[in-house]
RNA sequence: GGAGCUGUGGUGUAGUUGGUUAACAUAUCGGCCUGUCAAGCCGAAGAUCGCGGGUUCGAGUCCCGUCAGCUCCGCCA
């Protein structure tokens, strides 16, 4: 079986019954006639290391999208076609075009960027998706025309033949990939003019959002905005191919689905032919993915879109992509081993690095205790510090109280605080702390002779000689205590730290395993324990025995996969046997009833030989935007939707008809409150 | 649901303690121009300062409300 089907390839691997059997495969070179005896592992990672030679990513020369010029189907410049198509509207990408090319006859198509008229000669930039080539139009060349080229704006949609020519060398530009070379223009089409576009389409540019998002269309001609479109396609193709190698099977799950009571709220759709009922739209294909594992899939994956009707930030909409992963028969170690090779094989591919495996893993409660979040940020110390001992020593009521009730006592501090902390960004900091939860905010300056602060006089010189010590004090830094709950006093004391984090930190990616949840939290809303993950994940073994007398502390078979404080994805192992899952369910507060009304096909289906099984979602939007750099999800995705989730391009969320709403037996109550 | 920031010609910005014709760059339109690549030179047009109300002799500027965008909290894996 070759496994070829891309130029370049020469090699062929010979699979039999007892290749199979026995993993072990030969990789013949069919030039030279060399063989080699490989394991199914290195087989795969002697694929893919060719794979990258042969599509000239050899990680120096793939990078973020910002450095990489062009990528267009492969580098070649030629536009692909099948054979006998008819006329080319277009034969070559603009931007690939190089010296190779001089004084061939080549027909380019593409938009009007800058114009450089300068009377009898006119310089066009023709923009593709691929780059600029500089056209030159000669008024000697034909007066119809150049009459023509002088009517050409920013946007013009043309077409252009001529000839590849060398420019003469005091007029090379060498910030263009194509600036050795221009194209002498001998015809042209003008495929469809344009109107003034409303901002300029070029990279860099400081445009509102409210335009771009309304004229995204325009927006994503610009060459950057492109770009993350083609990174955000090769990263996808690449966890294609990777799961394909590792049999994944790529399966679809429906969009119209059933609501069901946990995690966010749903998307509704309204049914007509079941007037007053409603499909929902999923916000992840949980049960799906786990009844795929039902039915015998072994491995299942899917790029999928997700919906959660929850207000929006930087790093969510309303609705996302997934990469959705579940298994059959597959260790939580083997599946972090997966997922841990696919992120290298990203960042090998677009930042040409290897990463460090395996990737830390790190308990939540150590997560809490020592960053403060559940997907602390690496690239910098700045660890809480335990002060609880030393605490009790000192005078300082807040602290002896909130030690008493069994509170913590926790420090942070900020190096070099003196210098850029005033007291009035320490007042705005205790604001800050006090909303986020917490009671308040003791800080100190830390100078030779002691602590410049308005606690100091709780404590006693020698007292705060062993905070300093502990916390690693030097004089110029800035400590900040803070007496609360144990989660309160780390979750604020967390925020504070990613506030007052180094401008400057590590450019390497640290990635982490957040492992060991607690599979509950308590709901003080509702008054009763929800899922931390989601309620069909499995509790730890070593746990299990505390369900009924401790909830709170058990822990799940539960994992988020966080890089640099952003969790970009997290799975679990889930319940399979039909008690357990029953046991969950009216732990959460579902009745019998309930749980078979919502999730009876769920707990029929772990009855009928439910594989042991588990999976992990790594939320595709984040991890791209982190591969290019981007701060905002926004920015890959290609039509997204505002904080407030409308979209400016098309006016959805919008009204509909009233023969609509009549169909499907809706109608809408008048929001009279405020009349 | 809450907090903060932003909103001025097409675009990006300036606009003083409230004061007279709201400034600059760029784009647009017209003219000149054969080697530019942020082309250049000359000229023209273009803004009820997000919207509504209030204070004032007078509001882009102060106050209240409202809308939109962004960021964060709540919410959400």
């Amino acid at each position: 079986m070759k496994y070829s089907g891309r130029q370049g390839f020469n090699r062929v691997v010979i699979i039999g019954e007892d290749e199979l059997k026995e993993g072990r495969f030969t990789l013949r070179n069919m030039e030279t006639g060399e063989q080699a005896d490989l394991s199914r592992e290195e087989l795969f990672a002697h694929l893919t290391e060719e794979y990258r030679e042969d599509t000239g990513g050899n990680g120096k020369e793939s990078v973020s999208p910002a450095g990489k010029e062009s990528n267009v189907t492969g580098g070649q410049a030629e536009v692909v076609l099948p054979e006998q198509a008819g006329p080319a509207v277009k034969t070559h990408y603009c931007g690939v075009l190089d010296q190779n090319f001089v004084g061939r006859k080549v027909k380019l198509s593409g938009w009007v960027g800058k114009r450089r008229d300068h009377g009898g000669l006119i310089f066009i930039d023709l923009r593709d998706r691929s780059g600029l080539m500089q056209l030159v139009f000669d008024q000697r060349m034909g007066s119809e025309m150049f009459r023509q080229a002088e009517s050409l704006r920013s946007e013009f949609v043309i077409s252009v033949e001529g000839e590849v020519v060398r420019r003469s060398e005091e007029t090379i530009n060498p910030s263009l990939t194509t600036g050795e070379i221009e194209l002498k223009v001998e015809n042209m089409e003008i495929l469809n003019p344009s109107k003034t576009p409303p901002f300029y389409i070029e990279d860099g540019v400081n445009v509102d959002d409210n335009l771009r998002l309304r004229y995204r269309y325009l927006d994503l001609r610009r060459p950057e905005m492109l770009k993350r479109m083609q990174l955000r396609h090769r990263a996808v193709k690449l966890i294609r191919d990777f799961l394909d190698h590792y049999e994944f099977l790529e399966i679809e799950t429906p969009m119209l689905t059933r609501s069901t009571p946990e995690g966010a709220r749903d998307f509704l759709v309204p049914s007509r032919q079941h007037s007053g009922s409603f499909y929902a739209l999923p916000q992840s294909p949980q049960l799906f993915k786990q009844l795929l594992m039902v039915s015998g899939i072994e491995r299942y994956f899917q790029v999928v879109r997700c919906f959660r009707d929850e207000d929006l930030r930087a790093d969510r909409q309303p609705e996302f992509t997934q990469v959705d992963i579940e298994t059959s028969f597959i260790s939580t170690e083997q599946l972090f081993a997966i997922t841990e090779g696919l992120m290298a094989a990203l960042w090998r591919e677009f930042h040409g690095i290897e990463l460090k495996r395996p990737f830390l893993r790190m308990p939540y409660y150590q997560a809490m205790d020592r960053f403060g979040s559940d997907k602390p940020d690496l690239r910098y110390g700045m660890e809480l510090v335990e002060l609880n001992d030393l605490a009790r020593k000192s005078e300082f009521k807040v602290f002896l109280s909130t030690l008493e009730s069994g509170g913590s006592v926790k420090g942070l501090r900020v190096s070099g605080g003196v210098d850029h902390l005033s007291r009035k960004d320490l007042d705005d900091l205790t604001l800050l702390a006090r909303q986020l939860g917490a009671g308040g905010l003791a800080w100190a300056y830390v100078e030779e002779e002691g602590w410049r602060s308005p606690i100091s006089k709780f404590f006693t010189s020698s007292l705060v000689e062993e905070i300093n010590l502990k916390m690693e004090a030097s004089a110029g830094d800035v400590l900040l205590f803070m007496a609360d709950k144990w989660e309160t006093a780390c979750e604020v004391l967390g925020h504070l730290r990613t506030r007052l984090a180094p401008e400057k930190v590590s450019e390497e990616p640290h990635f982490m395993w957040v492992i060991d949840f607690p599979l509950f939290h308590y709901n003080e809303e509702e008054q009763r324990y929800d899922s931390d993950h989601h309620p069909f994940t499995a509790p730890k073994d070593e746990d299990a025995h505390l369900l009924d007398s401790d909830p709170l502390s058990v822990r799940a078979q539960a994992y988020d996969l966080v890089l640099n404080g952003v969790e970009i994805g997290g799975g679990s192992t889930r319940i399979h046997n039909r008690e357990e899952q029953s046991r969950i369910f009216s732990l959460l507060g579902l009745s019998e009833e309930e749980s078979k009304e919502k999730f009876g096909f769920l707990l029929d289906a772990l009855t009928y030989g439910a594989p042991p099984h588990g999976g992990i979602a790594l939320g595709l939007d984040r991890l791209v935007a982190l591969l290019s750099g981007d701060d905002s999800i926004r920015e890959v995705i290609p039509f997204p939707k505002t904080a407030a989730a409308s979209c400016l391009m098309t006016g959805a969320p919008a009204g509909v008809s009233e023969e609509q709403l009549e169909e499907l037996g809706i109608e809408i109550k008048k929001s009279s409150e405020k009349e």
